[in-house]
DNA sequence: CCCGGATAGATGACATGACATACGTGTCGT
DNA sequence: ACGACACGTATGTCATGTCATCTATCCGGG
């Protein structure tokens, strides 16, 4: 009677598992939705102003590939509105017309600083319903799930420096 | 130097939990979409066909009670396309003509079973990826967090037995 | 030099989700 | 009995998300 395999047991913690995470998704984008909104962006918008910030001129794709809302797809729509907006900077790629440079304007940098103070509030609200709950376990397992997933190979992206503008010639297009 | 303030370090856990939370939840989706897409059903409408068949015929405020994947407003569009792919029926309650009796046609029922076939596929997917790790923590700390939100209730409330069709009198429509 | 394939991005279609609001119906006070 | 209010449901609107498909651009072989 070996713990990893796939009783019935397992399948009710699992879809409890399951239910968790789709009920504190919801919940944790419900509130950090309103904590944005006095801002006039969403949470998918501020995670794109966070990895430009971060990550210096993207290409759409490159973009895509640092987000954990938007699968491989091209996060064209979305944007779109942060242009719209003026918080993000979109022009072509002069070697290669194909491509995008995507970077914070003024506008975009000066939110920024907003966003942050936004998501700490959210994070205070978590971390009082955490407790004093030891949390080294809980993301261990997170991470070994996420992993396994693209997404979660878009979070392991951010937390290395390396990240090429454009997939063949890296560079050629720093600012 | 307590471990429940929150400090900065802190403020990155949480937000890396935040992160995992999206991006596992995101994932499972996809992979649940798949699973159930030769159904012709979404994700969404699973949870809706998996409630109505454990708690019986519900209106629809009480099935927006139970249902993760949509908060208290009423999940009446949802409903719809089950209603119009002849899996849920929808009658109005002949004592108060404001509430609805939904419950599963017989061709739901039917499909109920393939769902829970998907759904068990996934659940081994995700469980090759938890390998031999104990989830009882995991699961405690997710609690805490989803207990502290109206989607956690919802799934707490399905736990329990008690299932009022109606806020006042109590059954009054069992058929 | 031109054509076929590959790549980046844009767009169409559909189903959520969230919020606000409108509508139909019952309840209750007077 | 009537009218204000409460309640359940439906609908409008907007922003995601996902998949499929389309367009523009570059590249490499002939």
């Amino acid at each position: 009677m070996t713990y990893v395999s796939c009783n019935l047991l397992g399948m009710k913690v699992l879809e409890e598992l399951r239910y968790l995470v789709l009920a504190i998704q919801r919940e944790g984008n419900r509130l950090l939705a309103a904590e944005l909104r006095p801002l006039g962006i969403t949470p998918s918008q501020a995670e794109v102003l966070r990895v430009l910030r971060d990550h210096g001129p993207l290409t759409l794709n490159a973009l895509g590939g640092l987000l954990v809302c938007e699968t491989g797809n091209s996060p064209s729509r979305l944007v779109d509105r942060l242009v719209a907006q003026g918080l993000v900077q979109r022009s072509v790629d002069k070697v290669d017309r194909r491509y995008l440079a995507l970077s914070l304007t003024a506008q975009g940098r000066a939110l920024h600083r907003r966003i942050v103070t936004a998501e700490n509030r959210l994070h205070r609200t978590i971390d009082s319903l955490v407790a004093d709950r030891e949390l080294s376990e809980t993301i261990a397992t997170l991470r070994a799930v996420a992993d396994g997933f693209p997404a979660g190979a878009a979070l392991a992206r951010r937390r290395d420096p390396a990240q090429p503008i454009r997939p063949r010639e890296t560079a050629a297009q720093e600012r």
